[in-house]
RNA sequence: GGAGAAAUGGCAGAGUGGUCGAAUGCGGCAGUCUUGAAAACUGUUGAGGGUCACACCUCCGGGGGUUCGAAUCCCUCUUUCUCCGCCA
């Protein structure tokens, strides 16, 4: 969410740069500055109005003390227009405060300056390449067909048990699942993120601490009876550690990693280029996520995108990075980066990490500051990034590592996998 | 799931209708003293709104109510603790 006084001062900026987006935000941007005016007005209408009545209270107050009863029911006598005005006013701040946080939560992050404009994912920018494309031998199949061959991967046990989107992983595919959530972790450690195993499902404030609700219910499976919401990614509970926290300066940065499965309905979702892993409604995730200072938050977001290399590297996939366009660019990022692996059999690139950078969008939604230089409370910045996405990046192995006597396992994963091939 | 108790500032812990945004202790910060540190002493120390700055307003788990006036009384929700039941 943004933040009000800095849409007040940076009016021309934040609608210039909503328009990456491809949003005309000048009507939206007014009707924010108009409501919060009215919004003020009436507050300080509201508290003349409980001043003057605090004021009395405290002379009734003395009066009974003094024991001075007739003047004290004088006094009292006054007091109902005042709390009949009062309670008016506080229904029109209520109102106001509300349409104002309504429209507020409809308004996205604005994206940094770097951001491409555009509209689809064709206006992304490649900004690096990395890794060659292997050659594969002329029987070379989909991930969806190494799949069955090798019987590592049951589509259709899942569908039987739950439904589409919800594989069944066994033998060595299950292992290799677990081989490299495990390598995942141990990488993300290791770069100095504290380990976290946290809840699958989430409240409705952290929903809306991390930007997911409200409006954005769809992507989510919400249990009705307890009003909880699947995670759609460990973001949600991950970044809601810090709701309603002041931090000090000196705990930031803070990293923190964590290995969950991720849940989204993908409404509307079909077709071919949702086969196999390709999109699926579980699946396994492993994330990072940081708590910056404002003037630290890009450099980390520069060092995030070079730990995802590294592990990406370390796997020898052939990868690209997208520095994503405003319209691609999701509704609490800044910036976003996304890797892509090239799926060699069916020829084309597949997203496994996007890594952004939040800025004080969710920190303001999440109250979540620290304590300044100068003693006062600031919003702090939110990062985060996969590290890596399961699914895709198993769907590139099982292609790209595939050979015509089985699928290599890559060199850094054996150790955790106990076998070489499958 | 049943019965009972509780929720106050960074922490501990007073406060049961009227200058209570809240005693006191610890912690934090600043100062005095000291070559320096510790100790001791003095001062200071929550958040949000509002203002050029004051004033002023709101917040004692959340929401609602009673009252001229609520941390204090009532209703409700949530959470925690104790006992019982159940259970990986």
């Amino acid at each position: 969410m943004l933040q009000v006084p800095f849409i007040r001062e940076n009016k021309a900026l934040v609608i210039e740069r909503l328009s990456k987006r491809n949003i005309n935000a000048i009507a939206m941007i007014d009707d924010v500055i108009a409501l919060d005016e009215k919004r003020r007005s009436i507050q300080t209408e509201l508290d003349n109005t409980l001043a003057e009545s605090n004021s009395i209270s405290k002379e009734i107050g003395g009066l009974f003390k003094s024991g001075k009863v007739e003047e004290a029911n004088v006094l009292k006598a006054k007091t109902g227009a005042l709390k009949e005005a009062s309670k008016t006013l506080t229904e029109q701040l209520n109102q106001a405060a509300d349409s104002l946080q309504e429209l507020l939560f409809q308004i996205p992050n604005i994206p940094h300056e770097s951001v491409p404009n555009g509209n689809t994912e064709d206006d992304n920018e490649e900004v690096f390449r990395c890794g060659d494309i292997p050659k594969l031998h002329k029987d070379a199949l989909p991930h969806w067909e190494l799949a069955k061959k090798y019987d590592i991967i049951d589509f259709d046990l899942g569908n039987k048990i739950t439904g589409a989107g919800f594989p069944v992983y066994k033998g060595k595919g299950a292992k290799l699942q677990r081989a490299l959530i495990t390598y995942f972790l141990d990488k993300n450690t290791e770069a100095g993120y504290t380990e976290y195993q946290l809840p699958l499902l989430v409240n409705e404030a952290s929903g809306i601490g991390t930007g997911q609700l409200p409006d954005k219910e769809g992507q989510m499976y919400h249990v009705t009876e307890d009003n909880l919401y699947l995670i759609p990614t460990a973001e949600v509970p991950g970044t809601n550690i810090f709701r309603n926290t002041v931090l000090n300066e000196a705990d930031l940065p803070i990293g923190i990693t964590g290995y969950t499965p991720c849940f989204r309905r993908e409404a509307g979702s079909y077709g071919a280029h949702v086969r196999g892993l390709n999109r699926l409604h579980q699946f396994d995730k492993v994330e990072i996520i940081r708590v910056e200072h404002p003037t630290k938050s890009y450099s980390a977001l520069d060092g995030m995108v070079n730990h995802v290399k590294g592990i990406l590297e370390a796997l020898k996939l052939p990868y690209r990075i997208l520095r994503l366009c405003g319209g691609d660019t999701s509704f609490a990022s800044a910036l976003t980066y996304d890797f892509e692996v090239f799926s060699t059999a069916q020829d084309r690139w597949l997203e496994v990490s996007s890594v952004s950078n939040f800025e004080t969008f969710q920190a303001n939604r999440l109250k979540l500051r620290f304590k300044n230089a100068d003693g006062k409370n600031e919003l702090a910045h939110t990062l985060n990034g996969s590290a890596l996405a399961l699914p895709r990046i198993l769907a590139g192995i099982l292609e790209n590592y595939q050979t015509e006597d089985g699928i290599e396992i890559p060199e850094v994963l054996r150790e955790y996998t106990g076998f070489h091939k499958i």
